[in-house]
DNA sequence: TTGAAAGCGCTACCAC
DNA sequence: GTGGTAGCGCTTTCAA
């Protein structure tokens, strides 16, 4: 037993120091400093000043352990390296922070064992909510790690086999990639290339709008699918490969922003002239995309409001679970030169990045005109 | 008191239903689970199997609670969406959770006060160690909190008063810098540019590291120094600003790689030639800066490893605290053609990523000739 | 070698 | 209103 029956004032400052300190109980300390009602205003305020004479701030370990809620969520991606990734932690963190929350990040790599591994680290340190991006969308072990848990789970940009109680915040891949196909379809091209990752719901719906952007105009269906890694060495392998081939495409898609990297090498590389030679519609927004000669057209998104639309949901489970509907957020084409012969112009206005004017979808796919 | 005495196995399975299902006392399980010497083979066994069985998962807030350590660690940074930062919380990360460590990961919006009170949090969360990239240096109220705490920080790339106890990863910006500001003024520049942002250890170095470069030259110094926020926005005022000034500079130097994009704005926007109208230098790579035209001389550096060295230096300290000379890791100029007549090719092999490469110094400063 | 029991710092219940 | 006290799930003496 330790000396307690002492000033107190040496103690590691727990609430037991701060109870001595204002002379009343360890109870009334919880109650005061936790916001309760019910306690006399003389008490509040001689509690308050011990706390604040001793600097007290309390422990979130053994409030969770006792509450059984620790107000922290953990979060999985692949790499946040990725811009895309880097922008969907940040909308998440803005929100959740913003409503006390704290988050557990985790980087799985794209390795699905890891995701599966990190998932159950999160859940032992008891965090009430999980936002995954897992590798895929069948590894038994990422699996048994998400049913393992009664915290809610949101998942972004993947969907997972029904026996699985989670939610959802997904893309709308068809909608824009279908514009990118229809404008290329519509300039003339005719046989098209399409790099995408594994087989998850973003591949699934690129591949599927592509093929129903042929089907829609009539054109036959002349579609090159690459699958493979979503990364910069597999974006030049790729293309490489599709140039090289009997009949390259004249047009392809780049299924994630880290290809267009590796992408660019084969076009410098081979000299290549975009829009001419090749057209080039890359999904995902990189930095400076719309400053490269030519302007690299783009499916675009908005990241981070998919970081906090999943935030959002998560906090809403939290308050009251209930089922909900995937929240599905839009994804538009910006037509620019490299996909032929647009002529806008590099964007020389702040207002390029004004949000507002971002969400607007390029009205493209209608205002083109056949060759 | 719970129903205890029953067979155990629905309650919420702890580490008494562990106990239980095995037939052995509670501290057994502890010790077992914890790998703790001095256990015989059958109770070993015994309790490894009614773990599994009951998919037994030890409470992390109830062990750090106990132990007075959580294996998890703090880390608050400006923006996690830069991808510089971004880069830094990986190369952590992974370190980190290799060792078991957690990352609660906070965002201060490079605001100081959020910083301040982001670090508290991350205290109250008893969290082991913090890596701290503070907006300011000599905000009372982080450097409050930092005081605030017994556990190991290491700040990167600042410097904070002596009287913090805290260790630190560094970069040399005034190396990398210095030769880019070598390499403008023997190519003929006279009046030099540099945006930087506020006063903190980078900003300090780079002004530096340009005056020293004036100096060694032999130029007479003409910097034009531009603070502000590290920010697109900002850094195209800045250099719109520069710009319209009476004597404008013929070179400028990005100190920080948010400004770019901003930059280019401008440089676009007046339709200058890089290079030629104006020579241009950013500080920290940008994804596509290599392939623009023409590609962006840079002075860089290895943001995933100045994470690593992070993690490290703060598991380091963990171990066995003691007082540790600041990390200083290295930053290189790479002229590219936006900095002059350079002929420099857009890289087209993808050994132009791999890390060893990148590390080498570029040689610039010294095989540069007066025009 | 093993287990009982004392707490880690806090909240929440209950009696005053 | 206020303050004991039980106990969240675990680790760690200490005795057996």
């Amino acid at each position: 037993m330790s000396k307690d029956s002492a000033e107190g004032a040496s103690t590691r400052t727990g609430i037991k120091a701060v109870a001595a300190l204002a002379g009343v109980g360890i109870a009334s300390v919880s109650r005061v400093l936790s916001g309760q009602p019910g306690s006399s205003p003389q008490l509040t305020q001689r509690v308050l000043d011990a706390a604040r004479q001793l600097g007290y701030a309390p422990n979130a370990l053994a409030q969770g352990l006792r509450r059984r809620a620790t107000r922290s969520i953990g979060f999985v991606g692949s790499d946040i390296t990725n811009p895309l990734i880097a922008s969907i932690v940040s909308g998440a963190e803005g929100v959740l922070s913003l409503a006390g929350f704290s988050v557990l990040l985790t980087n799985s790599g794209g390795v699905a064992s890891v995701d599966a591994e990190r998932i159950e680290v999160l859940l032992q340190r008891q965090v009430d909510g999980l936002i995954v991006l897992p590798a895929l969308e069948d590894d038994p072990a990422t699996l048994a790690a998400l049913r393992n848990t009664k915290a809610p789970v949101v998942l972004i940009d993947r969907t997972l086999p029904e026996d699985i109680v989670a939610h959802y915040v997904l893309s709308d891949h068809y909608r824009g990639v279908g514009d990118a196909a229809r404008h290329l379809l519509a300039s003339g091209h005719r046989r098209i290339g399409l790099v995408v990752g594994r087989d998850v719901r973003p591949t699934r719906e690129r591949i599927r709008a592509v093929e129903d952007a042929f089907d829609g105009l009539g054109v036959a269906r002349d579609l090159l699918v690459h699958r493979g890694m979503l990364s910069a060495e597999h974006g030049e392998a790729a293309l490489e490969e599709m140039l090289a081939g009997d009949a390259p495409p004249s047009a392809v898609i780049l299924g994630g922003n880290q290809l267009l990297e590796g992408a660019l090498r084969v076009i410098h590389r081979r000299g290549l002239r975009l829009g001419i030679d090749l057209s080039l519609v890359c999904c995902d927004d990189v930095p400076l995309s719309r400053f490269h000669q030519p302007p690299i057209a783009t499916v675009m998104r908005d990241p981070d409001l998919l970081g906090k639309r999943a935030a959002e949901l998560l906090l809403g489970q939290l308050e009251t679970p209930s089922a909900v509907e995937p929240v599905c957020l839009p994804t538009w084409f910006e037509p620019r030169a490299s996909c032929g012969t647009w002529s806008e112009k590099i964007p020389t206005k702040t207002a390029a990045k004004i949000p507002g004017t971002r969400r607007r979808r390029a009205a493209a796919s209608t205002d083109l005109v056949r060759e």
